[in-house]
Order: structure tokens, then C-alpha cells, then sequence
RNA sequence: GCGGGUGUGGUGAAAUUGGUAGACACGCUAGACUUAGGAUCUAGUGCUUCGCGGCAUGGGGGUUCGAGUCCCUCCACCCGCACCA
């Protein structure tokens, strides 16, 4: 009786699926425990082996939970919408609901063949229109709330209206421009438009305008991903930038809490970190600069207002609006120039440049409001439009950037931190004593900055001001396979459609190019536009991330048609207990996830705040590319080792036909015919591949497909070798020759239970002490690697188990039958059928999980490593409960201890009971 | 540029969190069984040295009886940066 994968992996999964075992009640007397993975987007290339990789570790632990006893909740969906399928369809013509039904198809028969525990009954697929739905529907929650800073929460939006006609806006500053300020009676005389207009600014959900990436020759708006060095990807056109109405999602009325709720959770450190400098926050003024012969003002942001006397050069950002009006004739010239160099620069080239300083003098002054100094205004491209005023004051003294820009145009600079600044290069720091400081001189910075505010405060050109770096979430596409919005636009003016008119259903196209001006395909439906003569429909989608923003509410409550998710369903399940997905999402998918789900619960709809309670990031698995190497100008090939003899080109080739690092020559002529007259030229009789570490990606012909290794190996050495690589935290790349290894250990596990010829061969007899210790260390640490996601130790447990088992050849049920327990999360499939073997007709799934003693694994001796100062040398046994004074001297007595004391006297013994002993001398 | 991460044998890694560096595997070497071996088993395998020993956790410095682990500093690589998902 061997053990044959491919029969009993095919024969549980079906048996599962029949028995529908993996079904999740939304009503048990169990606790309750939900474990996410990170929904996959259906990509027509298939899972790699990249991908399965968090989804095994929460398979894992979901089994590992339900023997704990926990009712368990484990989904998967699909992050259907997206530009690749769009994009697949321009090309090819099919229609991305068809592609993406395939794809998903694909997904899910991969997913399958690993033996995942999901309840597919709670599948969701984000592209159909019964869960776009609810994703319309909270986008209209967004859009018809507003965030009330007093009460720091967000209200409906009609509670503002009501607001509005008793005191106006005085107690509700506009978030979306400041400078509007209306009473009662202006708010009640002001016509429908006006007043949408003033609402449109407070909403959650908003039309704003915004820069989009503009190719003129394409007709359509690119993605950043679609631009490389300034042009399109696609045919290298121009791209320049263009304002279009777009919706945004107000989240940084929501920065703070988000930053805060971070306390709540258990991110790692790192990933708090990441969300908290996206979020960007920082305290320091405003400040109002006059400007010399102009009435208008620049207003800047500033971190260190205690600096404001070293200000020698002001800098706004060229998209500014004050550039055109205070540019003076003799500079308009280089200014425009300048302009149009910056209109084709992309944001993250803006900020990266640094070797080369950019920027334009405007001819204009402001005027530093303490002592009347005026300071040249510039305008430069390291200032960005977006982050705080657009404008910042330049303190070359103590900002390298403004050091660099002031000594690249020979800008002169002042001094006002005496000594700590060297003429070299700035000094950032905030503990100096301010000099040339006027009234400020002799101070220390940190106090003299509130002392500057006050200041300003009191001349009325500034004030205290809190600053987020984070910006508001653009939230329009100008794309075919995304969400629609449920807006429809009466005269221009934006409304939100009745909610039983919901979901609105992406109309089928026949093609996917672009509207006119750089409006979605969706504007060339012209009968789907236009409702009414005056009614139009909004042709924008939403970004991918709309759908993903919820989606873990929904496997809560999949089927429900009269809400996103039952509140007793959501009470229910509550937080996600467990996250885990890459980090790459660390901050745009998990911002919008917490936004999206405060916003829910602030209007009541939700009872928790914070969606998940614990994440764990796991590494990206890399390629390991194989490449052969032709001879320049033949076909021929010369092994790895041999290749510097000769002038070569470096061939990428399928991982999949090397076995390690030597290639299977007959595959290799078949796979390509540019191969199949290839010569070789070997080593030792072998063709030596070299290898090289990069990205998994079909073009280099590195990503190796599950399925290949399922068939070959079985599911059960899939998932444990996948985890035996490494902590899942750790990013590692791939390589396929280790998995013989863990395969051999579940071979070694077999034959403790059956032999090939006598089958069965577990017996009833006593353990012994011996064995029991066994199986008792390999309990507690499997229970706690598991439980802590240490799956890589766990997995070694299991093997030093097995070896030592085998070799003291225990075929006991006493000890087999709880091992196979404590394994059936990492190898389900095999634990089954053996559990059956053993005379169990209820599955291993329900069994319960062992229990840890201690009293087997008591030790009541040490074998002490003996150090002389910090080197081991020796080794010596005690007993645990030996005085250290006998330990000492027996430690004095030993030849080697004596041999290294030799001529030296000890100067000190240091005895850690149970750990070691160092001898100083 | 900013932010985050990672550096330990030929390879993936482990190290009870300051206490025997390299567990467990892959690979490699030798052997046993065998018609066969890409099955199984046994032994060996960080570098260096005949050996005693010496040297080793990216480089340099420090704290300590003791450092892969703590501190300072430098270097290399990977990921993210707001329209890829």
C-alpha cells in the first residue's frame, strides 16, 4: 500500500465538496474567527506560484482554528475589474465579462486543486453587478454624507442642509475651499445650483477637477502605469497633463482617525509606519506673504515657522495660480518655458530629480512681514501643486533642497543658526539658538516657533495649522470595465439616483475606445447617456479599488438582496481576525478599506470601525529565471561553466524544463523551433543553466504554475513545501528542486503507518516514555508555530518527528493518531485518508486538536556547553537541581577546563541554569 | 528624493529573542540494497589546517563574561510612492 496523492487528493476534495463540509454557519455557539486572504484580481496569465503562497498560510491556520474549536470564516472572490482585462479586450475584441468569467474559472480550478478550505458558497466576484450594486449604493452613502469636524464623524448630508438654514456655515468650515462663508439668510436666498454647489464642497463623495495623464494621439487618459519617461507605453505618443471633473472620496477629513485608529490594530511596525508618513501629518503655519507692487498674497505652509528670518527665496509650485499674475514682462518668457519643460515631467520624476535643480526666477518679491526684507519668488518643480499651499518658504540654511536650489542659482543665503551651519550644506535642526533673527535672536528654534505663530496670529497674516501630506482619493475612471456611478447629471448639476434603482448595469459595448475629450467609453453610448433631453448619466467608472473596498463585508452576507450585509451578520463575524495579503497594498487598498469601513460605521451601518484586527504581510515570492547562452552569431549553446571560453548571448528559458540548474536538451528543442537544430556544447556531460534572480513574469519564462506541481508532487507536498521555504513574511524567490524533500518526508510519514506490502501496520501497543516525549515537544511546537504563523519551523517540526519516530520504528495509534491531527492543516488530503485507514468515519476536520503535557517532556538533567571566555570548548551534564557551587567544581575538575586554565587563574563562573556556562580567566 | 524591508554555508533557511551559529531540507561526495534507480537506507559535507587550533552571520567600530541578536556608522539589493491590481 503506497501512497498514491493523485488518487486520495482527487478523492477528498470530491468527497468535500459533497459533504459540503467547508459550508460556514452565520449562527453557531462556537466562537468565531475570520481569516482573509486578499482577493486575487483574475489575471489571464493564471496563478503562479507566487500567489498561493498567504492563501495557504490562512488555509493553514482557518483548519488549525476549526480543530481549536472555532466557527471559521475563510472566503475567496475575485478583484474583477480592472484595466488589463479592459485593455485585453481592446486588442482582441472579447468582452471582459467573458474573459473574466474564464479567468475566474481558471483561478478557481487552481485554487481547487490545492485543497483550500473556503466555503465557495460565499464566492463574490466584484464585477457582478449583484455585488456592484452594493458598492453603488455605499458610494451614495459617501455622497450623500458630510464629515463633521466638531463631532468628528460623518452625517448625512441633509443634517447639514438643516444646519445651513438655522446659522449658515460659521461653525462648518468648507472643507472643500475655506473662503466660503454664508448666514442663514444667504443660504435661504440662494437658487438650487448655488446650493448644490456649497454642498458639493462638503460631501464625502465629491466633483472636483483634477490633472489627469492626457495622450492627445491615443484619445484617452493613461494610467500612471501606462506612461514611461513622459509617453504613452503604447505606441510612445506625448502625454501630457489635463484637468477633467472627476469624483473624489474626502478622505483626509477622516486622516486623523485613521492615524489614530492605527493604535487599535496589530499591523507589524512597519506597515503602521508606512500608512502614518502616507498620511503625512505635521503641525506648523500658515503664513500670508505680501508681495512687493502687487496686491495679491502668497500664502505658504511651514513645519518651521521659528526659521521665517532665514527665508531667502520663495518657491511655488509652477501650476500655481498666482504665476501668471505676478510674473513681471522681463521674465515671462523664461517662465513659459519653463512651464511647458514641467508639463511634460510626471510627478514622481518631479520629486526623484535631484542631480538636476530646475527652476525659474518669476520677477516678482514678497516681503518678509518682520523686517520688511524682500525675498525673489521662484517657481520650481520639487514644489508640488498638491501638497499644502503649493508654495513654500526656502531656508537654504536648514533645508538641503533649499540649500541646493540657492546655491545652483547663486541665490545668497543667510546665516540665522550661527555655528551649526557650516556653508557646506543645511542643517535641519530644530536645538540651535537663533541668530539674525530679529526679535527672535538668542532663542531656542523648538520654543521660538510657537512664539512666531502667536505672532502671526496676532498681525492676522497667519495661523497654527495642522497638515496632512495624504490627499483626497481620486475616484473617477475615464475607463469601460469598472463600477458606474449612480449619479445622473440634471443640467450640468450632479444627483444621486434613487437607491431602487440600483445597480446600474455597465451597458454592453461592441468596442472600448475612448469618448470624446477624454471621457470613458461608456460617453459613446449615446442612448445610455442621455435619459432625458436635459438628463445625462455619468459616463466616468470606478477605480479598482471601489469594489475592494468592502468586500470582506460582503462574504459575510453574500446573498443578501436588501443590504451590503446584515448588521446581525456583521455583529457576528465583527473584525477580520486575521489579514494577510502583500504589501504592496500597505497603503492604498488598506486606507480606503478602514476609510470606507468608519464612514459605515458612523452611519450606523456597522458596529465596528476598524476592519481588520491583525494583518500579516507576506513576501512576494521571486522568479528564478534559467538562462542558456548562445554562442554570438550561431546556434549553438555552451554550458554555464564553460561560457566565459567564448563570446555569448544570454537566452532566458522555461524554468520548467530545467531540472536545478541542468537542462533537459530534448525539451528544450521542442519547446521552441528556433531550438530544435541547436548544438550544445556540455560539461561533464550535462548543460549547465546560469540562474538569475528577477520578477515572476511570463516574459521570462519563470513562473511555474501549481498545477504542474500538484500533478507531479500532490497538493499536500505543494502547500507544505510552499511553507518550508521561509517565513511568510519573507520575500524569497522560487525554486522548484527543493520540494523533493518534503515529499519525501510525507512518503517517510506513510510508512509509519503502512508498509507496501502488509498495508496497515499501526498497532495498539503501549508508548513508550521515549516516544511519548516525541509527541509531546513536536505538540507544543506545532500548536505554537501555527498559531504565530510560523508554518517554516513548523514544518521541520513535523520532519524531526518523522525521523525520529522512524527510527525507532513506533508504528503506535497512541502516538500516530494525534501527530495526524496536529498535521491535517498542513497536509489535509493525506491526514483523511490515513484518519480513515485508522478506523474513524467522521472526518479528521472535526476531530480535536491534541493537547500539550508537560510532564512527558520533563527534563531533569542538562548537557551544559563549557565556554572559556565565550568560546565553547567542552561539554558537560548536570543535574537540574545541582547547587552551582558543585557545579563549579566539577566544572574546575573537567581536563579540558584544566587544559585551557593552564597557568591562569578564574577570574569569575558564570552558570545559566539550562543554558551554559562560561569560565572567565 | 521620500518611505519600508532584507543581508547567515554551494542553495532555502534555523537559532528557545543576549547564551553550543548553521536545526530541518536541497545539492554534492562515498557506500549498501537492487535487473534498474530520478525508489529506499547509511555515513560525510561552513572555510582553513596533517593535527592542536584558527576564522566565520554584508563591511567597519562599540557595549558585554558572552553579540547573528543591542548601539553607532558605512555598503549592497528588493518593494511602494496616490490612475496596475
Amino acid at each position: 500500500m503506497e501512497y498514491n496523492f493523485r488518487a486520495i487528493e482527487k478523492k477528498w476534495q470530491k468527497q468535500w465538496e459533497d459533504s459540503h463540509i467547508y459550508h460556514v454557519s452565520n449562527d453557531s455557539p462556537k466562537p468565531k474567527c475570520y481569516v482573509l486572504d486578499m482577493f486575487p484580481y483574475p489575471s489571464g496569465a493564471g496563478l503562479h506560484v507566487g500567489h498561493p503562497l498567504g492563501y495557504i498560510a490562512t488555509d493553514i491556520y482557518a483548519r488549525y482554528k476549526r480543530l481549536k474549536g472555532f466557527n471559521v470564516l475563510h472566503t475567496m472572490g475575485y478583484d474583477a475589474f480592472g484595466l488589463p482585462t479592459e485593455q485585453y479586450a481592446l486588442e482582441t475584441g472579447q468582452h471582459p465579462v467573458v474573459t473574466t468569467e474564464q479567468n475566474i474559472n481558471a483561478f478557481r480550478q487552481q485554487l481547487n486543486n490545492i485543497g483550500f478550505c473556503y466555503d465557495w458558497s460565499r464566492e463574490v466576484n466584484t464585477s457582478d453587478p449583484s455585488y456592484y450594486k452594493w458598492t453603488q449604493w455605499i458610494f451614495l452613502q459617501l455622497f450623500e454624507s458630510w464629515y463633521d469636524r466638531n463631532l468628528q464623524k460623518a452625517l448625512p448630508i441633509k443634517t447639514l442642509e438643516g444646519v445651513f438654514e438655522q446659522e449658515g456655515n460659521k461653525n462648518h468650515v468648507c472643507p472643500g475651499d475655506r473662503s466660503i462663508q454664508f448666514t442663514a439668510e444667504e443660504w435661504k436666498q440662494y437658487d438650487e445650483v448655488t446650493r448644490r454647489d456649497i454642498l458639493m464642497q462638503y460631501r464625502l463623495a465629491y466633483l472636483a477637477y483634477a490633472e489627469v495623464n492626457w495622450c492627445e494621439a491615443l484619445g484617452t487618459v493613461l494610467a500612471n502605469d501606462e506612461v514611461i519617461n513622459g509617453v504613452s507605453e503604447r505606441g510612445g505618443y506625448p502625454v501630457v497633463k489635463k484637468k477633467m471633473r472627476q469624483w473624489f472620496l474626502r478622505i483626509t477629513e477622516y486622516a486623523n482617525r485613521l492615524l489614530e485608529g492605527l493604535e487599535t490594530v496589530n499591523f507589524s511596525d512597519a506597515m503602521k509606519e508606512m500608512q502614518r508618513n502616507w498620511i503625512g501629518k505635521s503641525q506648523g503655519a500658515e503664513i500670508k506673504f505680501n508681495l512687493k507692487n502687487n496686491d495679491g498674497q502668497i500664502e505658504v505652509y511651514t513645519t518651521r515657522p521659528d526659521t521665517i528670518f532665514g527665508v531667502d527665496f520663495m518657491v511655488l509650485a509652477p501650476e500655481h495660480e498666482l504665476v501668471s499674475s505676478i510674473t513681471t514682462p522681463e521674465q515671462k518668457e523664461a517662465v513659459e518655458k519653463y512651464l511647458d519643460y514641467v508639463q511634460s515631467r510626471s510627478e514622481r520624476e518631479r520629486m526623484a530629480e535631484v542631480k538636476q535643480i530646475t527652476g525659474c526666477f518669476t520677477g516678482a518679491y514678497a516681503i518678509n512681514p518682520f523686517n520688511g526684507r524682500e525675498i525673489p519668488v521662484w517657481i520650481a518643480e520639487y514644489v508640488l501643486a498638491g501638497y499644502g499651499t503649493g508654495a513654500i518658504m526656502a531656508v537654504p540654511c536648514g533645508d538641503q533642497r533649499d540649500f541646493g536650489f540657492a546655491r545652483h542659482f547663486n541665490i545668497p543665503i543667510t546665516n540665522i543658526i550661527g555655528d551649526a551651519f557650516n556653508g557646506t550644506e543645511a542643517n535641519p535642526t530644530k536645538d540651535a539658538k537663533l541668530q539674525n533673527s530679529g526679535f527672535l535672536d538668542g532663542m531656542e528654534m523648538r520654543p521660538a516657533m510657537d512664539v512666531v505663530i502667536n505672532k502671526l496670529e496676532e498681525m492676522g497674516i497667519g495661523r497654527r495649522q495642522i497638515n496632512y501630506k495624504m490627499r483626497d482619493a481620486g475616484f473617477s475612471r475615464q475607463r469601460y470595465w469598472g463600477e458606474p456611478f449612480p449619479i445622473v447629471y440634471r443640467n450640468g448639476v450632479p444627483y444621486a439616483m434613487d437607491e431602487k434603482d440600483l445597480p446600474v448595469e455597465l451597458p454592453y459595448v461592441e468596442n472600448y475606445k475612448p469618448g470624446p475629450d477624454g471621457e470613458g467609453p461608456l460617453a459613446n453610448i449615446t442612448d445610455w447617456v442621455n435619459i432625458a433631453p436635459d438628463v445625462k448619466r455619468e459616463t466616468n467608472t470606478m477605480p479598482g479599488y471601489a469594489g475592494s473596498s468592502w468586500y470582506f463585508l460582503r462574504y459575510m452576507d453574500p446573498h443578501n438582496k436588501n443590504t451590503f450585509a446584515d448588521r446581525k451578520a456583521t455583529d457576528y463575524w465583527n473584525q477580520v481576525d486575521v489579514y494577510v495579503g502583500g504589501t504592496e497594498h500597505a497603503v492604498g487598498h488598506l486606507l480606503y478599506s478602514r476609510l470606507w469601513t468608519k464612514v459605515l460605521y458612523d452611519l450606523g451601518y456597522l458596529g465596528f470601525d476598524e476592519p481588520f484586527k491583525s494583518l500579516i504581510n507576506q513576501g512576494m515570492i521571486g522568479g528564478s529565471s534559467r538562462l542558456v547562452y548562445r554562442i554570438h552569431g550561431t546556434n549553438q549553446y555552451v554550458s554555464h561553466g564553460l561560457k566565459d571560453q567564448y563570446q555569448t548571448d544570454a537566452l532566458h528559458v522555461d524554468v520548467n524544463i530545467v531540472d536545478g540548474v541542468e537542462l533537459d536538451i530534448e525539451a528544450l528543442k521542442k519547446w521552441k523551433p528556433e531550438f530544435a537544430d541547436a548544438t550544445f556544447i556540455l560539461e561533464d556531460g550535462k548543460y549547465i543553466c546560469g540562474v538569475q534572480l528577477e520578477k515572476m513574469s511570463k516574459r521570462l519564462f519563470n513562473t511555474v504554475n501549481p498545477n504542474d506541481l500538484v500533478n507531479k508532487y500532490g497538493a499536500d507536498t505543494f502547500r507544505m513545501y510552499e511553507m518550508f521555504l521561509g517565513p511568510v513574511e519573507q520575500s524569497k524567490p522560487w525554486d522548484t528542486k527543493g520540494i523533493e524533500g518534503v515529499h519525501r518526508f510525507l512518503k517517510k510519514l506513510w510508512r509509519l503507518f503502512a508498509d507496501e506490502q502488509k498495508g496497515i501496520i499501526v498497532n495498539e501497543q503501549a508508548p513508550t516514555p521515549e516516544e511519548l516525549k516525541i509527541l509531546h515537544k513536536t505538540i507544543q511546537k506545532i500548536d505554537h508555530d501555527t498559531n504565530n504563523f510560523s508554518f517554516n519551523t513548523a514544518v521541520s517540526s513535523f520532519m524531526i518527528c518523522v525521523n525520529e519516530l522512524a527510527s525507532l520504528n513506533c508504528h503506535k495509534r497512541a502516538i500516530l493518531e494525534p501527530l495526524l491531527v496536529l498535521l491535517t492543516p498542513y497536509a489535509p488530503h493525506l491526514c483523511e485518508e490515513l484518519w480513515q485507514y485508522l478506523g474513524h468515519n467522521e472526518s479528521i476536520l472535526n476531530a480535536i486538536y491534541p493537547v500539550y503535557e508537560e510532564k512527558y517532556t520533563a527534563e531533569t538533567a542538562f548537557t551544559y556547553p563549557i565556554a572559556i571566555n565565550g568560546k565553547t570548548r567542552t561539554e558537560m551534564s548536570f543535574d537540574l537541581n545541582l547547587a552551582t557551587e558543585e557545579i563549579e567544581k566539577a566544572v574546575l575538575a573537567n581536563p579540558v577546563v584544566e587544559k585551557w586554565m593552564e597557568g591562569k587563574s578564574l577570574k569569575r563562573m558564570i552558570i545559566i541554569k539550562g543554558k551554559m556556562i562560561n569560565v572567565v580567566i
